[in-house]
DNA sequence: ACTTCATATATGTCAAGGCGCATATCTTGT
DNA sequence: ACAAGATATGCGCCTTGACATATATGAAGT
């Protein structure tokens, strides 16, 4: 258990300090992603992907799923109002950006021509959310 | 020369990754402040303040101005858009909170009972700044 | 049970950045 | 020119975090 009285928006700014993390969180928007996905969309090697994602997930901003051998990650919206708002306003953002909307256009296309890349067989497919 | 030929967001959220800086954009936000202020309302040793203060300028959210010995700060919109969005947004929510709060009200209070402190002689005053 | 594949963690290295302390720089008043 | 005040910076120490490589775990299929 953490001792964290006040979860002050530094933790939320040091987590979306990192140009990898942006990426990520900018797939996890609208959809639950499955780690390979991540590793054959981005071109980033896997333990640079798996550590990444667990530093959003210690931030709290992310979560995880298994299903069976596959770990799906997921965004979460933090409890607190300032930092949720800030995320938003922050993901609204980055979808506009070039990089973020090749990212997801690479996405797409994984998940309708998945024989152009190298994802390993059987993968999930990624699942878009229902936000509540 | 940096070679950045994106100067993304992570550029903005590592300035805001601090709870010093926030605490010194919270008091900049809407006024232009003298580094001895800083100083004494925040009670924290001056080369601390100047060191936070120099990455806020590097990261170009910050400006100085010299004026005799004193040096004044103020705040600078960043002139990515999405950075200046993000900015406006967490200074909104930023003001809000309670620590943020009474490091304002101990502003206000220097300002009118200036003798209660150990500001320098003739420390000028805040100003607000009217903004475009 | 054993192998294989997907994912996670551990280890070592390096750079960035935070802090305190001392000192340098710049400006004004004498 | 000199002294004093306001601010900046250099230095050493320590922590955090980014990366690559290697290794461990754990689920599936045979």
């Amino acid at each position: 258990m953490k001792a964290r009285s006040n979860p002050s928006l530094d933790v939320l700014f040091r987590a979306l300090a990192d140009p990898t993390r942006l990426r990520l969180l900018n797939l996890i928007a609208d959809r639950e992603i499955c780690v390979c996905y991540f590793v054959e969309i981005l071109r980033i090697s896997q333990p640079k992907i798996s550590r990444h994602l667990a530093y959003l997930r210690r931030a709290g901003i992310a979560a995880s799923r298994r299903e069976g051998k596959w770990m799906h990650y997921r965004l979460v919206t933090p409890k607190d109002r300032a930092a949720a708002s800030i995320l938003r306003e922050t993901l609204k953002h980055l979808k506009l950006a070039p990089e973020m909307r090749n990212d997801i256009s690479r996405l797409s296309s994984a998940c309708c021509a998945p024989e152009k890349y190298e994802l390993p067989h059987s993968a999930p497919q990624p699942a878009l959310l229902t936000l509540p």
